[in-house]
DNA sequence: ACAAGAAATTAGAATAATTATAATATTAAA
DNA sequence: TTTAATATTATAATTATTCTAATTTCTTGT
């Protein structure tokens, strides 16, 4: 259980201002056991669910990106017509199920160290993301 | 050198009709050396340029979709507001160039082999994709 | 506590990728 | 050659995401 006043200096420490929309962002992202898989939809109708209260799409989408770009959100890539993050940062990978479009994490040691042996000139490696994807 | 009659005959073994269209996206697609990374726009504007006749953008997204449902294409899932496609449907992973938005392929051995050791009850694994995004 | 400026929220408009529609044209088969 | 099935096309519709500009809320200095 994280308190709200948690989150207000979490937001602080990363110059982000602690409003009230915010604050119930973090609530459903963050205050939760277990790493939470989600898109942009998914979260603007868990917030009016669990809070009670409605923040604006827009909010949603500006709250994301800016928890992106400060790595509390991390983005993973599918083809799928909406974008997914994820509330563990950490470097991981995933399972996803085409079925139910549903993320799952694989720990580091269900995959393996991955080592690359390819390198392209002037360029450094920025991620290696593995999606493993599932069906019946 | 591939030869328009062995599209048609491609086509025919898919029961596709080789149209005028399909096989000038043949020709684009499948008549080069090495594999091919493209966007739908990529390539709606390389048919002009490659074969100097228009395709309409619903018959290419139409048929891109149609070749990725009988396998001859592959896609890649990258976090980009455009789905990329590849004429490599082997098994194989991905450098992404941020900044360039190309992808590379990466042979295999590059990687090394990828056991999953964890499974899903009642799921099977379709993929295994690694994407090493790459930076300056 | 108050004022002023900076930053955030919001509804709604705009954009852009993709998909659907429905009329026309082409292809395959009898 | 007739006919039915399929494909192409222009255009409209849909959908995820971003932009805009007005309003509200925070922060900071007084
Ligand atoms: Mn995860
Ligand atoms: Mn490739
Ligand atoms: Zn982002
Ligand atoms: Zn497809």
């Amino acid at each position: 259980m994280t308190s709200k006043q948690e989150f207000i200096e979490k937001l602080r420490n990363s110059s982000l201002r602690p409003t009230k929309q915010r604050i119930n962002i973090c609530e459903v992202l963050f205050n939760r056991d277990k790493t939470f898989h989600f898109t942009i939809n998914d979260l603007f109708n868990l917030i009016k669910d669990k809070t009670g209260e409605k923040v604006s799409l827009a909010t949603v989408y500006n709250t994301v990106h800016a928890f992106h770009k400060k790595g509390y959100l991390k983005e993973i890539p599918i083809n799928s017509n909406q974008t997914y993050f994820d509330t563990n940062v950490t470097d991981h990978h995933h399972f996803f199920d085409v079925k139910e479009e549903k993320l799952i994490d694989l720990k580091n040691e269900d995959v393996g160290p991955i080592e690359i042996q390819k390198s392209i000139p002037g360029k450094k490696i920025k991620s290696v993301e593995v999606l493993v994807k599932l069906e019946d």
